[in-house]
Parts: C-alpha cells; sequence; structure tokens
DNA sequence: GTAGAGGTTCCAGTGCGGGGGAAGGTCAAG
DNA sequence: CTTGACCTTCCCCCGCACTGGAACCTCTAC
C-alpha cells in the first residue's frame, strides 16, 4: 500500500481509530481494501492537521459533514479558535525568548567566581523564594520538535 | 506545608523523584521535614522552567553544580540551545498561523452550498491528495496550553 | 516448496509535568 | 474520644500522534 508520503500502515490503522478514515472494506483474505475516495479524505486529514486541527477535531468536522451537510460554520469557528491560541501560544513564547535571552545576556556579564554561595546558579535567579508562581509564566510545552 | 504557589505535594514529590529537590529529612512519623533552603532551591526551579529548561535539564545544572562548582558555561549553552529552539518554534507557529488566517479569510468567500460535492470541506483544500507530506508541514504540536 | 515482503491483531511505550484516588497513618482542635 | 485536615505510599491517568514489537497470516516471485 502506498507508503510514499511517510504513511504507514500504522498511520492508516490509527487514524480509521481516531475515526478520520472511514471504516474500509476487507478482501476474502482480510486485508483493508481501500477505495480511492481514502486518498481525497487522507488529503483533507493532512490539510487540517496542518492548519493545526487535532484529529479529534477534524472527527468532529466529518461528523457534522455527515450528520448536518457542509460544514463550514463549524470549521471556520474551528480555525478561528485556533488562531487565537495560536496568538496566545506565540506571544508566551515570544516572552519566554525574551527571558531566556535576557538571562543570556546577562550570563556573559557575571564572574563565576561570584556564585559559589547559596543558591545553584546566579543566572538563573530564585526571585522570591517560592513567591507565586513563576513570574514571566509561560508554560513552555517545549522544545518539541516532531 | 506551602500550597500557596500552586504547589502541590503531588508537585513537590514528583520533583523530588525528578532529582530537582534534595532528598529531605524526615520527622520521627516518616513526614518530610523541609529545610528553608528547599525554598531557594524551588525558587531556582521555577526560575529555571519559566526560561523553559526541563526538570531533567534542570536536573542537570543541579548535578553539574554539586559536582563540578558553577555551572555557568552548562546554563548559558542551555539558554542558547533553546533560544534557538525557541526561534524554530515560533517561526513555525507563525507558519501555521499564516495558514489559519488564510484558510479562514478564504472560508468568508466561499458559499456552503457549492460545498457539498466530493470533499468533507472545501475551506480546507485537499490539495493533491497524498501526494508529499503536508506542504506548509508545521509539526504543530498544538495549542497546548497547560 | 520456500523465502521475503507485506498484511492482520493486540499491547505497550514515547515525552512532559504533573493529577486522581485508594488505603492507611498522624496531628491539632474541640 | 472523635472529627477533619493533612501526611505517607502506591499505581494509574491525561493529552497527542504515532511507533515498535510479538505472533500470526497471505501474497508474490523464484
Amino acid at each position: 500500500m502506498a507508503e510514499r508520503a511517510g504513511l504507514t500502515t500504522k498511520a492508516l490503522r490509527f487514524y480509521e481509530q481516531a475515526g478520520v478514515l472511514p471504516v474500509p472494506a476487507r478482501t476474502a483474505s482480510g486485508y483493508r481494501d481501500y477505495d480511492d475516495s481514502v486518498l481525497t479524505r487522507l488529503g483533507f486529514v493532512r490539510a487540517a492537521q496542518a492548519a493545526g486541527l487535532t484529529l479529534a477535531e477534524i472527527r468532529t468536522v466529518i461528523e457534522v459533514r455527515e450528520d448536518q451537510g457542509p460544514p463550514c460554520e463549524h470549521v471556520t469557528a474551528l480555525l478561528d479558535r485556533h488562531a487565537a491560541a495560536l496568538d496566545k501560544r506565540i506571544a508566551e513564547l515570544e516572552a519566554t525568548r525574551t527571558e531566556v535571552r535576557r538571562l543570556r545576556a546577562r550570563a556573559a556579564t557575571l564572574d563565576p567566581a561570584a556564585c559559589g554561595e547559596d543558591g545553584v546558579c546566579q543566572v538563573l535567579p530564585t526571585g522570591a523564594p517560592v513567591s507565586g508562581a513563576t513570574p514571566a509564566a509561560t508554560p513552555t510545552p517545549r522544545t518539541a520538535g516532531r
């Protein structure tokens, strides 16, 4: 089966089980017998993923489509939500980046010999010991590079 | 025990087990008997987290500190890596945001009635059915808002 | 016939930072 | 003494999109 687009059997099974691919027919021997339409569907799924939708969300789009016809409103609402979430997330990451750069610049001005006293590292200042939550408190789902 | 900063017992145990908090003394009855210094340490951990370091990385900083004294070089290297990772991640998210906005704008120009034919939704165009990987292919570890 | 490349099932693990809840012990107040 | 709030240990759960492996079956080519 077509595995050219980095698309493994595992992924297909996962998509099927996640409800974003229709349950395919089977050959007499039990193999999945994919219809050509699955390629279109797959293209849709990939496009939706590229727009940042989760498989669960993609499934809702498909369900709306099947139940009520064109899911345009549903989709635009999802896109709006994601755009807002992206704005927020980007702002958080930019704040974190600013903080990291500030600390990095500060580090260059410090004398390691002066570091030795009580904390772990003077580059990352303790601030008020556990006073409030983290001040610049970016949740930072770190560098999750695939 | 101090739980004011959204700091639960669970989190403390987790930090301890992750090696970013020292193993505390115990009272006769088995309760953890925290030293005041743990507050400083906790402040450090939070500061490091705010800078986007993982608990594992924070642990390495502490270990370096304990083994070799001031971990300045280690820390600046970590900060540099994170700054680069943040740049990358932000660029990815911005690309996704651009895509989402483009789709959203496009959605406003479409007629739902024209949608009904073959795909699931014309707002998210299929492109070439499963030709290459996702074109704007942002890995998008989605809107992980804590 | 036989090898090898595929498919099928199911279960489990990844990374990250915890949270939920059970079963039991402990502590201070009333 | 009892109540209720807290502590202790334990192990499993979440999201998210897959991936890996075991054990087995099937198809094609030689």
